[in-house]
DNA sequence: ATAAACCTTGGAGTTAGGTCTAAGGTCAAA
DNA sequence: TTTGACCTTAGACCTAACTCCAAGGTTTAT
C-alpha cells in the first residue's frame, strides 16, 4: 500500500494532482487507513499510469474519463469505438498542426521581408505590414 | 467618430472585447462624448486593426502590447528587435508543431495497431498499450 | 411619449488543469 | 518528547482571453 506522497513521487506528479484527479472522478484509492489516509494498491498505481500515458498521448481529462469507462468494461465496447476515439484525436491534432503551420509560415514570411539590421525600425516592413496590410 | 458598438461590428469583435483591451492597456478611444460614451477615430480603428492582425498572427496580448510600444516609437528600436520577436514567435510555434506532430504520430501508431472491428474490445491493442506499455 | 437599442460601470463567471493555503491531525526518529 | 515530515479538508487562486450580468443612463425611431 502506498500513501499519496509515495505514489505521487513514484509517478512524478504531485499529491495535489492525485487529489484533483480524485475530486474529478478519474481515480480513487482502494481504501483509507483508519485515520483517513489514502491507501493505494499496485492496481491503483497501474490505473494512474494508464491515466498518465493517455495524458501524454494528448487526451484531455474528460477524454481520459471516457477511456477509463471503456477500459473498466471492455466487453461493452467494440474496437471500432476505441479506434474511433484515437483517430478523432489524431485528426484534431492534425487540424491544429495545419493551423499552426500556416501561422508559422506567415510569421516566417513576415520575418524574411525585414532586413533585421541594427538601424531604426522606422522603415520596418514587419510593422508596416501589421499596420496596413 | 465611431461608438463602441460600431467599431466592434466593423472589426468583427464584441464591444466587451474592446473594453477588455482598454482595461488591459492595449487600446483606448481618443475621446469620450459629454455623456461618457467612448468615441473612436479612424486612427483608433487602424490601431485596433493592427492588434487584430497581430493576434491573427498568433501573438498573445502581452506580446501585442510590446509590438504596440515599438510601433508607437519606431525610432527607438532597431529592425533587429522586431525581427527577433517575430522569429522567436515562429520558433516557438515550430516547437509546438514538432511536439504535436510527435503526438499525432504516436496516436496514429496506436490506431494502426487496432483492428477497428465491431467485436468486443476485450483484446484491444490500444487499451492494452495504455494499460501496460 | 415611450420602447428599442444603445451606452456606462464594476465585478463575477468561464475553461482546463492544476497549485497553494490554512488549520489541523498523525507518525517516525532522535 | 519534541521536531519534522507527512497527511486531511475546504476552498481560494492561477493563466488567457474573454463573456456575461446587474443596474442604471442615453439616443433614436415611431
Ligand atoms: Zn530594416
Ligand atoms: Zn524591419
Ligand atoms: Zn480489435
Ligand atoms: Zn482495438
Amino acid at each position: 500500500m502506498y500513501r499519496i506522497g509515495e505514489l505521487a513521487t513514484a509517478c512524478e506528479v504531485t499529491a495535489d494532482t492525485l487529489r484533483f484527479y480524485e475530486k474529478n472522478g478519474l481515480f480513487s484509492p482502494s481504501s483509507r487507513s483508519d485515520k483517513g489516509y489514502r491507501l493505494y494498491t499496485e492496481e491503483d498505481a497501474r490505473h494512474l499510469k494508464f491515466i498518465l500515458r493517455a495524458k501524454a498521448m494528448g487526451f484531455s481529462l474528460t477524454e481520459i474519463r471516457e477511456l477509463l469507462n471503456i477500459e473498466a468494461s471492455r466487453s461493452d465496447w467494440a474496437c471500432a469505438d476505441v479506434k474511433g476515439m484515437v483517430e478523432a484525436k489524431a485528426a484534431e491534432l492534425q487540424r491544429k498542426i495545419d493551423e499552426m503551420t500556416r501561422l508559422r509560415d506567415s510569421l516566417q514570411e513576415l520575418a524574411d521581408a525585414c532586413c533585421g539590421g541594427p538601424e531604426s525600425a522606422i522603415h520596418c516592413s514587419i510593422l508596416d505590414t501589421l499596420e496596413t496590410k
